[in-house]
DNA sequence: GAGAGTTGTCAACGCTTGTTGACTTTCAAA
DNA sequence: TTTGAAAGTCAACAAGCGTTGACAACTCTC
């Protein structure tokens, strides 16, 4: 690997741990270049800019493939082992940290945002079979994190353990088990227009 | 009412649309005093610093009452109430929308922490009697917030709506009702010390 | 070994931020 | 009307930010 592949991986790799935990405006482009241990003008030369950095991170976030889960109690099994698996520590960052730390940030939400619709809220919708209950099923998914991540609940039970892993599935098959008289009438599946601005 | 008292209603006022929807970060003083039609110095003469006025907009957020909400379907009924009632547009920042925008704010996260452990985390965890299970119901609580002030996701009903509040609902239930297998291990009712650093 | 291209260093730029202190205006009491 | 406190204005500050361009150090080819 050569030299500059080197610094552009470090410079990615500390991007995406601090970005992914903190959040996109709250660090700084001299603090992610000297966790590195590189210069802070080489991020201009290898990336462009921040926001170039932070979009070169994003290709780590995974997401749900239509194709290979179909049905539904698959679905929630594989969201469980993905959040069970997901790192804690500072040292990798997990998917859903980059979500809600970035969501609503003026200058990249909207990007966080489109991306989740496509790796996450359109397969979701796909498998579960309307928007009204995948959007549920998202706010089940990353209401756990929220009360894990942001507001670290103690009463979340730890991240990993078969307690946890029932909880979420609790949360999760409550969502997609939803009575009809529940349902929301039905709706374009997902929108196809990038979303514009941040109006919360 | 005494002029000076205007302007300070004024800063306050404006202060908690802003930092309520965008995140205490992402408004800046000028911004605010620019809004409330007043100069930025008054900021420093009325409420000593940015995070002064920010403190002094913490007062308006609504908790849960335990004398009041004894019973968990009465608890529901009051968080049902108060999302449906709860303003949607950027003249009135919603309780929740305060709590994602800042809770993993460097600066103020920790203080945004601890308010909402006094006023929601404890008294769910009187009403609902075990701290897993309260946890699980702020997860779902929120999630439902995340899910449509920081995604926007358009499978969220309306808020307002009869079929929000079901899933609403649904969601609530779900977390009070675990069965004894998924619940965590008993555990000190909610921690009295403060939050310290965020490390998510 | 000379030269070209890559990689890294450094200092500075323009900008925005929160905060401060000196100043003027307003206004009610004496 | 004079006086003095209250309220508001204005310009500047130090610090941090992302970004830039000129320069030095290195590496490989001819």
């Amino acid at each position: 690997m050569s030299k500059a592949q080197q610094t552009r991986d470090a410079l990615r790799t500390q991007a995406r741990n601090l970005f992914w935990t903190r959040g996109y405006s709250n660090v700084s482009l001299r603090e992610i270049s000297a966790a590195a241990g590189v210069d802070v003008a080489l991020v201009s030369r290898y990336f462009g800019s921040k926001r170039g950095l932070f979009e070169a991170t994003l290709a780590d976030l995974p997401g749900i493939d239509s194709n290979a889960v179909s049905d539904v109690p698959t679905l929630i099994d594989a969201v469980v082992r993905l959040f069970a698996e997901a790192p804690r520590d500072g040292a990798h960052a997990s998917p859903t940290a980059l979500i809600l730390m970035n969501a609503h940030d003026p200058e990249v939400g909207a990007a966080i945002r489109d991306l989740y619709n496509e790796k996450w809220q359109v397969p979701l919708s796909r498998i579960i079979g309307d928007p009204g209950r995948a959007a549920l099923f998202s706010a089940a998914m990353l209401g756990v994190s929220v009360a894990e991540k942001s507001l670290h609940l103690t009463g979340i039970a730890p991240p990993g353990s078969a307690c946890y892993a029932a909880q979420m599935r609790a949360l999760l098959n409550a969502a997609v088990e939803l009575r009809a008289a529940e349902r929301p009438d039905p709706e374009p599946p997902t929108p196809p227009s990038r979303s514009t601005a941040a109006s919360p």
